[in-house]
DNA sequence: AGAAAAAAGTTGACGTATCAACTAAATTAA
DNA sequence: TTAATTTAGTTGATACGTCAACTTTTTTCT
C-alpha cells in the first residue's frame, strides 16, 4: 500500500482528510443524494467502515445525514457547501498525482496490469470454497 | 487485499497464525538465527509491527529471543520445534494456494504485473518530496 | 394478516499498515 | 576519550480492512 502514500499526505495536508473520507466525498461530490449501500456497491467498501465513515464525515460537518422518507431503513447522504469547497480545491492536487504516478507506464502495460489483477481476483473467487 | 483472504484463512484455521506471523517465521524457518533487523530489510516490514509480532510469537512460543551476545542492542530469534512443525505442514497449503492463484496467468503477464508494480512504485517514491 | 426472509445500518473485535517519538547500546569522529 | 551520530528495538497513535453479530425496518411468501 505504499503507493497511497503521497495520496494520504495531500489528502491530510491540503483538505485535513483520511483517504477513506476523501473517497466517500469524492462519491458524493457531483451526485445529489446517496445511501451507504449505494457507495458500498460503488466502490466495494465495507459496511462497517462505511458506517463509521459516514459518521465521522457527518460529525465534521461534511455530510448531512437524513433518513429517508420512504424507507426508514435507508439513509440519505448529501455534502455540505462546505465540504463540496474543499473537493473543489483537492481535486486537482490528487489529479496530478495520479497522473504522475501513471506517467512512466503506457497504455499497454496499464491495461496488462488491471487484466492480470482481475483475473487474480477472480481466481481467488473461484477458490474460495476450498476454505 | 481482498487476494489474501484465503491465506488469511488457511492460516488460520490450520495453524493458528495470522498473516504477518506467518511471514515471519517462514522468514527464520530453514535459517539458524536472525534479528528484528534482517527481517526489516528483506520483507520490509515496519519495525514497530514487527516488533509487536516477535513478541506475539515468542509469547506463544514460536519464537526463542535471545539477545546477542556481541550486541546488546541485537537480539537472536530462532524458531521452536512446535513452529517449525507447524510450517513444514502448512507451507504445502500456502504453496498449493499460490499455484492456484497464478494458474490462470501466463508468463508474461505475471511479469508484467511485476515489472508494472515496480514502476509505480518508483514513481511513488520519486515524487516523495512533493508532499 | 402473520411468519419468514432479506435489506440497511450499527457496533465490536481483530488484524494490517504506517508514522513518529523514544530508550539504550554501539560506532564514529573530534 | 569524550561527544556526536547511528543503529536496534520498543511503544503510542492513528488509519485501513475484514468479519461477524446484532437491531430495525421492509419485503416476500403463504
Amino acid at each position: 500500500m505504499r503507493l497511497n502514500a503521497q495520496a494520504i499526505r495531500i489528502l491530510k495536508r491540503n483538505a485535513g482528510l483520511t483517504l477513506t473520507q476523501w473517497r466517500v466525498i469524492a462519491l458524493l461530490a457531483g451526485t445529489d443524494c446517496k445511501n451507504s449501500s449505494d457507495i458500498e456497491r460503488q466502490i466495494g467498501m465495507d459496511k462497517g467502515q462505511l458506517s463509521r465513515t459516514i459518521r465521522g464525515l457527518t460529525d465534521a460537518g461534511y455530510v448531512k445525514f437524513k433518513t429517508d422518507a420512504k424507507d426508514n431503513r435507508k439513509s440519505n447522504l448529501k455534502l455540505t457547501a462546505k465540504a463540496q469547497k474543499i473537493y473543489d480545491q483537492t481535486l486537482p492536487l490528487m489529479r496530478n498525482r495520479q497522473r504522475s504516478l501513471f506517467a512512466h507506464l503506457d497504455e499497454t502495460e496499464i491495461k496488462s496490469i488491471y487484466s492480470a489483477l482481475e483475473k487474480l481476483e477472480s481466481a481467488a473467487h473461484l477458490s474460495e470454497d476450498e476454505l
